[in-house]
DNA sequence: CAGCATCCTCTTTGATACTG
DNA sequence: CAGTATCAAAGAGGATGCTG
């Protein structure tokens, strides 16, 4: 177990590096979860991210805590810890930040194209979406 | 075909938008290369990264393509296409940027920490990493 | 509630081969 | 060279049940 996606960290492609990282399907999710709201239940997690199961909110919280990008804190109600991101995981945020960004304006942009009923599925519509500019964390 | 992980577009959370468009495994690897080159054909980007098959490379590009995040444009040479960013495509370029900047600056870390031979798998070595600040591309 | 284990299913992906 | 098709192997992921 704990295998991973496996990309090349030397040669080249620094992109691969992070995606070491944060390829994980939910783990992007995660973090941008944790980078909101600074430290969360395994529960609160699991409302925040419905498409997400308990299993697999499990494994990648697993592997974000093996990676060392999140911590999981013990606190006084037994077996209920909190996941709180560490300072190598906050470094992460410029990462998490931008995508949030980008979707954001992405949305913003889809859901203004959904309302004039563009109905020819997705074509051409997606092209003149404007740079996204603001910052939400 | 043409599925892909479906991720909540719509409740909540930005980055999972994000997602939709550039978690394909090879994706933001591809869109990396295509920001620092701006055009390649099919055998550029093959032999740029090594560990993304002759078939998945050809996924990828599809599905890139078909959210109209690249386009292909025919050359004179027959068959032999090349790839660029749209104008869509290129407004992923922050996101892109915070990935490799992140990438590199977590590459550094790393190979200072294996230069001291810390054998001691990767614990706590990531906990001192300093955020990252160049930009690149 | 958190989270691990098992089972079982569906998807992803590499290898190989074939076309324009 | 670019792209597609087929096949088999590997991996991802849901459902369920069990434990502390």
């Amino acid at each position: 177990m704990m295998k991973r996606h496996i990309y090349d960290c030397q040669a080249g492609c620094p992109v691969e590096s992070t995606l070491q990282i944060i390829a994980g399907k939910w783990k992007s999710v995660i973090l941008y979860h944790l980078f909101v709201d600074h430290n969360c239940h395994f529960s609160d997690l699991e409302r925040k991210i419905k498409d997400c199961s308990h299993r697999m909110l499990a494994i990648q919280l697993a592997e974000l805590e093996h990676d060392q990008v999140i911590a999981k804190i013990p606190t006084n109600t037994a077996n209920r810890p909190i996941y709180v991101l560490t300072e190598f995981g906050k470094t992460l945020k410029p990462v998490i930040t931008a995508m949030a960004t980008w979707g954001d304006y992405y949305n913003a942009h889809m859901t203004k194209e959904a309302q004039q009923l563009d109905t020819n599925e997705d074509k051409k519509s997606k092209l003149d979406m404007p740079l996204p500019k603001p910052n939400l964390l």
